[in-house]
DNA sequence: ACTTACATGATTAACTTAGTAATGATTAAA
DNA sequence: TTTAATCATTACTAAGTTAATCATGTAAGT
C-alpha cells in the first residue's frame, strides 16, 4: 500500500508545469521527463490523464507541449489524486457495508483528505525552489 | 490503493477478540471466521500475524483459541495497521530521495498516522455494540 | 513535404493479493 | 491412550494490478 509511481510521476509533472507558470510557451513532455527523470513513454500517457481532468492542455505539433491552465494555487493535491483514482481506505472488503471498521477507515481517509486538500502546487513549488539551488530553464 | 483485506480481516479479528475480553476461555478461529464472515484458511494466516505482533496469544489443542492480551483500549488502529507493512505513503518512487514530493507524502502519511493514533479498538467495540443490537455469545 | 510533438490502443513482465491445499504439532478429554 | 479439536507451517496458485514499452496515428509549424 503506497503512493502508486504513477501519482506520484503525476505531481512531478504537475510540479515542473508550475514551475515553468505562467510562461506563455508550452513545456514539452521531453523536458518534463528529463527533468523530473520519468519514463518518457509512461509520461505520456500520465498527461494525457492530466490532461481530462482539465488542470493541464495540450498543444500539438512544431514548439507543442504542455500547459498549467490553472493558477498553481488552484491547484490542490487532493485533485490530482483524486483523479487518479484516489486512497480508497472507506473500499475495505466488498459486500461488508455497515460494517464498524468501514466507518472506522472512513475515519481515516476524511484525515487523508483534509491533509491532501491543505497542500496545492504553489506550496510544493515554493518548498522545491527553497530546497534546490539548480534550477536553470533555457527556453 | 485501498486498504487490504488482510488489514481489514486483522481488524475485524482484533474486534471479535475485544468483544470477547476479558473472558478466561480462548476464542476459536473457526468462530471468528464466521462471525466476521472471514474465509478461515486465510485467518489463520492473518491469526499467527497478530501473534507476532504480540497483542494476541494462541492457545493449541482442544479448547484452544485466541486471546487479546492488552487491554482493548490500549491497541490502537496503528499498531495493527503498522504491523501488516503500514500504509507507505513516503515511499512513493525508489531512488528519488529528496524529492520535494516525498516531503509532500510524508505529510500526509503523518496525518494518516495521527488518525490511525487516534482510535483504539474499545472505541471500535463501543461503536460496534451500539450499531448492532445482536451479539450473542454462546461460551 | 518534413519534422516535431502529442494521441491512442495493444501488449507485457513483474509483482502483489487473496486466497487454497496439505500436512504437522499440541493438548484436552473420552 | 486413543481420538478429536485446534493451532502452525510451508507451498502453491489464480487473478489482478502496476509500471512500463511498442507501434502506429494525428496535428501543426516551417
Amino acid at each position: 500500500m503506497k503512493i502508486s509511481a504513477k501519482i506520484d510521476y503525476a505531481c512531478r509533472a504537475i510540479l515542473e508545469l508550475a514551475l515553468h507558470w505562467p510562461v506563455a510557451s508550452p513545456l514539452q513532455a521531453q523536458k518534463i521527463a528529463k527533468r523530473q527523470k520519468i519514463p518518457m513513454k509512461f509520461l505520456v500517457h500520465i498527461l494525457i490523464d492530466l490532461k481530462e481532468s482539465g488542470y493541464v492542455d495540450s498543444i500539438r505539433g512544431k514548439n507543442g507541449g504542455y500547459v498549467l491552465l490553472k493558477k498553481p494555487v488552484d491547484v490542490k493535491l487532493s485533485d490530482i489524486v483524486r483523479h487518479f483514482g484516489g486512497l480508497g481506505f472507506s473500499e475495505s472488503v466488498p459486500k461488508t457495508k455497515g460494517h464498524v471498521m468501514d466507518a472506522m477507515w472512513q475515519e481515516v481517509q476524511a484525515s487523508v483528505n483534509n491533509a491532501l486538500e491543505g497542500i496545492n502546487f504553489e506550496d510544493i513549488r515554493n518548498k522545491h525552489m527553497s530546497q534546490s539551488k539548480t534550477v536553470s530553464y533555457d527556453i
